[in-house]
DNA sequence: CATTTCACCTGGTGGC
DNA sequence: TGCCACCAGGTGAAAT
């Protein structure tokens, strides 16, 4: 469901859990939606791989798998394979004792060499599983550009010339990578910009004021949810998501947390967009 | 080509 | 309680 905090938040408590271990069994749903590679595919291909370390990329988890047999002593593997998580609007991946109960919508299941099992459940099945051999083919690189980590220069560059509205291409992956609807809505408000605002005509430093505003919300997001890992990750947490005070995002109506001005609520591209009329121009 | 709309899913909520 | 409309943190294909 998650945008780029929650996704790295997740990423670092499975990495932190399942670094190390290998998969001894690896089961997938038959559900058609949620796999990107063919599960007898994944299944397949994750067969007794290690673990070597979790990352996130845009909205990506993205596990390393190291080879199926163990390499000589001390040595470091080299990643083999890519197994890529996209959790969509309400995919979670947890770490579970063998015996936690299974929960409706779970669509893959590896069980790992600790006895515990690394589990993708996802209600709605927007989520996508995909796996990848490295010597096959390239490994996995989302398309846009890290929010976290984008110069000035290289982020208004992202927006010259453009004509849709400045949320919309907030949300587009191809621009950045792991921005969602609710730090967009926060981002903007931070920055005090209007949503409909058309993205190339924003100055330099209106763009220089959303760029600091969205790394700054970015990071206190991780930094909350850095303190309930186990919210998200450990066997049925699901809390963590919302726990944020958001000075717009959802607070259609209620007063502007600076100014007191009922916040709006419209629609861009398709997704409802929170703002508040008088502070954000 | 850039941009917008829509379909893909299940589940929760609030009105009647 | 039931029924219904609407909403949800995402994205890629189809339409404009």
């Amino acid at each position: 469901m998650p945008e780029l905090p929650e996704v790295e938040t997740i990423a670092r408590g499975v990495n932190a859990r399942v670094r190390g271990d290998r998969v001894v069994d690896a089961w997938f749903s038959g559900a058609r939606e949620p796999f990107k590679t063919p599960p007898a595919r994944q299944a397949k291909g994750l067969q007794g791989r290690v673990f070597l370390s979790v990352h996130r990329a845009g909205k990506h988890i993205v596990c390393e798998m190291g080879p199926a047999t163990n390499g000589r002593a001390g040595e470091q593997a080299r990643a083999e394979a890519e197994w890529i998580v996209h959790l969509g609007m309400t995919g979670r991946l947890l770490v579970t004792t063998a015996e936690a109960p299974r929960e409706k919508h779970t669509h893959a299941r590896l069980t790992l060499k600790s006895g515990r099992e690394l589990r993708f459940v996802d209600p709605r099945r927007f989520g996508r599983l995909e796996f990848r051999e490295l010597e096959r083919g390239p490994a996995f690189d989302a398309p846009g550009a890290e929010p976290l980590e984008i110069g000035a220069d290289e982020f208004a560059a992202l927006f010259r010339r453009r004509r849709l509205s400045i949320k919309a291409a907030l949300l587009n992956q191809k621009l950045l990578a792991g921005v969602g609807n609710i730090y967009a809505d926060e981002s903007l408000f931070h920055a005090a910009l209007r949503p409909r605002r058309a993205a190339g005509r924003l100055t330099r430093a209106e763009l220089e004021r959303l760029r600091t505003a969205l790394k700054k919300v970015l990071h206190h997001a991780i930094r909350l949810g850095g303190s309930s890992v186990s919210d998200y990750v450990d066997a049925d947490g699901e809390r963590g998501f919302f726990q944020l005070q958001h000075f717009v995002y959802q607070r259609t109506g209620e007063p502007c947390r600076r100014c007191g001005t009922p916040i709006r609520r419209i629609l861009i591209a398709g997704r409802g967009t929170h703002y508040c009329p008088a502070c954000q121009r």
